[in-house]
DNA sequence: AGTGTCACTTTTATTTTTAAAGTGACACTA
DNA sequence: TAGTGTCACTTTAAAAATAAAAGTGACACT
């Protein structure tokens, strides 16, 4: 399982090297919308409920794109215009994010999503 | 499901509000040493394999007894000395813990811990 | 009196995040 | 063809968080 090359990691724990990549406020954010909100593009992604800066949302998806959790396609020539997807890998972040969404619903009160459905619960 | 009532969320999303609380580099590694290395003085929990800053530790531990997940109780007068634990409530991220532990370990090459056994795997 | 331990806090420097405005490539309209 | 608009960012400047280092207070021990 190969990642970004140039990283050099503090310790050898999962979880220290889980948080260097998804460690923050928004990285998952990023990767909530993609996964289940059908948010491809730049825009749709900034427009989201929590209104990440545009330039943290860039650096995001950079860094994601590097650990190869996240791929761009063009969706038009002409300008060239990317749209965002999440690989294969990407897609392996998703029972942390079930697990992540269960624990704030139930501690926090927060609102829960079902992936099967694309329904609110 | 109370927690610090004078915080107000960004948002509904169960994912955000969990990430205002563990969306950082140290919070989770806190959260790991007390619930599976028996490090529960500040001295023991600042000695661990990340080297945290020692304000940051103090500001973490702080922020997690002001949402409930760790209380700390005297382990002796004279002068009085405080031992951190996880509430019932900060256990209860025992399963967001394993999943990111599990992830971290397929994808980023890390290592995995049987909290059963107390050993790695 | 001096040294050591523990649990922090304070200070200062560095880095990250935020908010806001700006840029480049084009399409479309007047 | 000049002007307006969209999209995907980047740049800039200010604010906040983090990091590294040193300092403090309460004691015990020598």
């Amino acid at each position: 399982m190969p990642h970004d090359p140039d990283h050099s990691f503090r310790s050898g724990c999962s979880i220290a090297r889980a948080l260097e990549l998804i460690g923050d406020k928004w990285t998952l954010l990023v990767v909530r919308d993609l996964m289940w909100h059908g948010k491809h593009m730049f825009q749709e992604l900034q427009d989201g409920a929590e209104n990440v800066p545009s330039n943290i949302l860039a650096a995001r998806l950079r860094r994601l794109m590097a650990w190869g959790l996240v791929r761009r396609q063009p969706y038009q020539e002409r300008p060239v215009r990317y749209a965002y997807h999440l690989t294969e890998k990407g897609m392996s972040l998703q029972p942390v994010m079930l697990q992540i969404m269960q624990w704030g619903h139930e501690n926090l009160d927060g609102g829960l999503y079902d992936p099967e459905t694309g329904r609110s619960l």
